[in-house]
DNA sequence: TTATAATTAACTTGATTGGTTATATTATAT
DNA sequence: ATATAATATAACCAATCAAGTTAATTATAA
């Protein structure tokens, strides 16, 4: 299952994504507007940090901003950042197929399944979100 | 995720369906040769017999047959037997969107997402696994 | 009547999730 | 200078779930 943590850093990255770019915002006005633990916020943009998606200023006026083109970033890449790679099945782990026939017969199938799966993840940005967000209102 | 209970289940079936109709097979028989603990058959087969999928046979001589047409079981609804609905994000557990905006346009690419990874699992029933595994010999 | 096999239910263990708490560090407005 | 606003890092915790175990019961063929 695709976690909450997940979620949340679209989420986030979305909100980022969708004010002016320089512009900072901070996490606790992030949390706040999109209803996420305080806490949560500060640890998942530590990860973004780390892949430098978002870069951060301290001290007052401080805070959070985007340093790369959110049309860059894919659902199935922020996913796979915050929960580690995806598996919908525990088979899909291992890199080797199992011994058992029929066990692997179903292989192919947990597999294409996974990838219709991932196609829509992979085809969606971060910007697509922001954008549509944005219509919404 | 689906878990080994779900791809348990179908493999016992697939084993079922791959014997002659009629014909019995013991639990541990089961085991043994898909290599499950046997104790999980046996838990896993009440869960099938409950569906009236299988039916039993006890004492000696006896043993499990299943009772249904595999071709009019498919995937998904194994594993939603044994695992309960099956849910790609936690959002996809509750009827109602929620009220955030962006948040419910995930849904919407959550739910993509989910429909194409089900529609390969529903189109795979378990007659379509035995004779896979048997031309695989 | 006894060994065999299904049936049923409760229980254990370890991992994961979704968070919290605590602490350190940095920058800047005053 | 210094209080304060903010990021940064890491350790911790409770609840849930997955996977498997244990044990007690029931039915039946030989």
């Amino acid at each position: 299952m695709i976690t909450k943590k997940a979620e949340y850093a679209i989420i986030i990255l979305t909100e980022l994504a969708s004010h002016p770019s320089g512009t900072v915002v901070t996490s606790k006005e992030i949390a706040r507007k999109r209803a996420i633990p305080a806490n949560l916020v500060i640890q998942l943009l530590s990860v973004m940090k780390e892949e430098n998606w978002t870069s951060g200023t301290r001290g007052p006026a401080g805070g959070i901003k985007l340093i790369i083109d959110p049309s860059e970033i894919n659902m199935r890449e922020v996913i796979e950042k915050i929960d580690g790679p995806i598996g919908i099945t525990r088979c899909l782990f291992s890199d080797a197929p199992c011994q058992d026939k029929t066990h692997c017969s179903l292989r192919g199938v947990w597999a294409k399944a996974q990838n219709n799966m991932l196609s829509v993840l992979e085809g969606v940005s971060i910007k697509d979100l922001a954008e549509k967000a944005a219509s919404d209102y």
